[in-house]
DNA sequence: TGGAATGTTGGAAC
DNA sequence: CGTTCCAACATTCC
């Protein structure tokens, strides 16, 4: 459930919420103080990145899902939510096995909407800027590194790389400036292809690199790296078709 | 059925 | 003191 984009279907869903009054907040959270939410009214739903954020007039909840993390509207599916928020009409936002933050300053003072690949106002310009102070990183890494892609998670990265026939090994700074643009562009290009696919539930049938075995390119093997690169994430790649740029 | 995985943080270690 | 590494968190699937 992690990525950027199963954020943005989560936000559009609470959207229903805005303007509804938080009868009861229950969960076995303890980051937070749950009676400061009971009364208050759902302002705003936001999102960045992978945080889901709800807005109310003093403060902002924010949901963070980590790698295990889930959600239920009105029905309880699970057992111990982290969090359960109860509405009028027995309407209900259940959070499970999430980290759950207040935030009380202002979210255009910490969050950077720019920066975020799902986002209106994401600024290409800026991640390309952020990309050439760090050449030496390997590009694996920059995909993953929230302050440049926020919203990318590892699907996302191997099957942009795949997309762009780039090794994920490649230094950033060694890739022609038109392949660099190709990068920034697919980010984004591809979380906007991973929204409309998972609506419509058909997401995995739609990797091309991401657990494969074989590349659809050149039928040949993939490679698989267990632990790369600095964030020690999975890669699916083809020796073959992906450049290595050093 | 044990191990690994759509992720991040915080503190130890160097 | 800055950088890097690793455990911890906690659920689901194969």
């Amino acid at each position: 459930m992690p990525e950027g984009p199963s954020i943005v279907i989560l936000k559009e869903q609470a959207y229903s919420f805005k303007g509804k009054k938080i009868l009861e907040a229950t969960g076995n959270t303890t980051l937070i103080d749950k009676a400061l939410l009971v009364n208050q009214k759902i302002v705003e739903c936001k999102s960045w990145g992978k945080h889901f954020l709800i807005c109310l007039p003093k403060l902002t909840l924010r949901i963070h899902f980590m790698l295990f993390g889930s959600y239920s509207i009105n029905e309880q599916t699970k057992p111990n939510p982290r969090l359960s928020l109860q509405f009028a009409g027995g309407k209900a936002l259940h959070f499970y096995a999430c980290s759950v933050r207040m935030i009380t300053e202002d979210l255009d003072e910490i969050y950077d909407w720019s920066g975020d690949v799902m986002n209106e106002s994401w600024n290409p310009s800026k991640a390309r800027k952020k990309l050439k102070a760090i050449p030496d990183t390997l590009v694996c890494d920059t995909l993953l590194d929230q302050a440049i892609f926020a919203g990318v998670g590892n699907i996302i990265k191997n099957e942009v790389l795949f997309r762009i026939r780039v090794h994920p090994e490649s230094k950033v700074g060694k890739l022609p400036p038109r392949k660099l643009a190709e990068l920034i562009k697919e980010a984004r290009l591809y979380s906007f292809n991973f929204l409309e696919w998972k609506k419509a539930f058909e997401l995995r049938k739609h990797w091309l690199a991401y657990t494969k075995k074989i590349c659809p390119r050149c039928n040949i093997p993939f490679i698989k790296v267990p632990h790369q690169g600095k964030t020690k994430r999975r890669a699916f790649y083809c020796g073959n078709c992906q450049l290595l740029y050093r």
